[in-house]
DNA sequence: GGATGTGAATGTCTTCACAGCT
DNA sequence: AGCTGTGAAGACATTCACATCC
């Protein structure tokens, strides 16, 4: 069950994205190929991914939404909620913070932390925002599972390396600078200039 | 030339990043092993990922990196201005307003469109913001290249075909859904929850 | 009959390793 | 000597196709 590609659990959340309309929508039932259909790729596909982690279908029938849902949601890591804090209570970090997607699959933003003093002290939804110099002990004393990285691309290693040296051991980083982190630490990236970049590339050659 | 893997297109990006700060730095020339590094990557790849487009180093000295650094631009399309209209000015089409390294690369924001009467008629920076009802007119009247998407999951699609037939090829989507174009439109999404289910995934297994 | 689960085949991407320039 | 550019090898991911089971 070790080794299991990016692009694959990726995929897992498309399709569980896909799962959760197709139960508001009553269906209860759904073959790999309807699913595949909806998540964008092939019907092989979705059976070799899910086959990576066990056996969910019944033959000559499909998957059950409603399992499935639940099966994948474990695989997932989301049969649990994780402590999230937000470091950055800028522009971004406003609308990261108002993201209910998150909170939805068990992402609970418990802390926030910014360097100004006009926003130290502000409370967002109950949550206060904290001067970066009490980072380190909050993380610890929150328990915090996950960091997102809103900062600017300046500060976003600094602030990187504090997290981890609190016990931190994943990051979602929105800065637009490549970080690096230490063996055992998870780094996901989001770009929107390497993806503006890819779309002006596949437009710039017509 | 053609069939370039969409991977490497991203790692140009990177490449592109690096070679700006080598510059601020006062660096001439950099070896694909140096710039791997930073690129958090390795030299071969580098070097397979440049040969795709040409060669560009001096062999036994590296590359320099005023001319790597104009010949990726070119490569990515970066070499004109693109006209770029945002649907959404919540909290994250703020964000993404705001957000500056756009600009600096040549994607420059003309146009905001929302539905919300208390946001129609704003100016963010000289740009109106226009109600979605003007959508089509104002994306041809203005010629827009690439179209931003952020509006709910539930409004992402309709919004999205109509722009595709207002005659727009490069969309980038930050609602949480699967959008289909036509053949010939290029999108890419930006799914923050794909993200963190990511990470989820990968401290749930240890 | 119908759809899954999966080895085998195919296709794609990355890494190796070295000839060839500077 | 040093480092690039690139075929060839290897690793990895996707697709095929079919035996298997409901």
């Amino acid at each position: 069950m070790r080794k299991v590609a990016e692009s694959t659990v990726a995929r897992l959340s498309v399709y569980l994205r896909q799962l959760a309309e197709l139960e508001r929508e009553g269906v209860s039932t759904v073959s790999s190929a309807a699913l595949a259909c909806r998540a964008g790729t092939t019907a092989a596909q979705v059976r070799k991914d899910l086959s990576f982690f066990g056996t969910f279908g019944k033959r000559g029938l499909g998957y059950s939404v409603s399992e499935l849902s639940s099966e994948l949601r474990t695989i997932l890591g989301l049969g649990r909620t994780w402590r999230v804090a937000l470091v950055g209570a800028g522009k971004i970090g406003a609308a990261l913070y108002d993201y209910q997607d998150f909170r939805r699959q068990g992402f609970y933003i418990r802390a926030v932390f910014d360097n100004d003093p006009a926003k130290i002290g502000q409370r967002w939804n109950g949550v206060e925002v904290r001067p970066a110099s009490e980072l380190e002990s909050v993380l610890r004393g929150e328990a915090i599972d996950i960091v997102i990285i809103a900062v600017p691309a300046s500060a976003a290693q600094g602030v990187v390396d504090r997290v981890v040296s609190a016990g931190v051991r994943g990051i979602l980083n929105f800065a637009p600078v490549r970080l690096t982190v230490p063996p055992g630490v998870e780094l996901k990236n989001v770009n929107m200039a390497v993806e503006m970049e890819g779309l002006s590339f596949a437009l710039a050659r017509r």
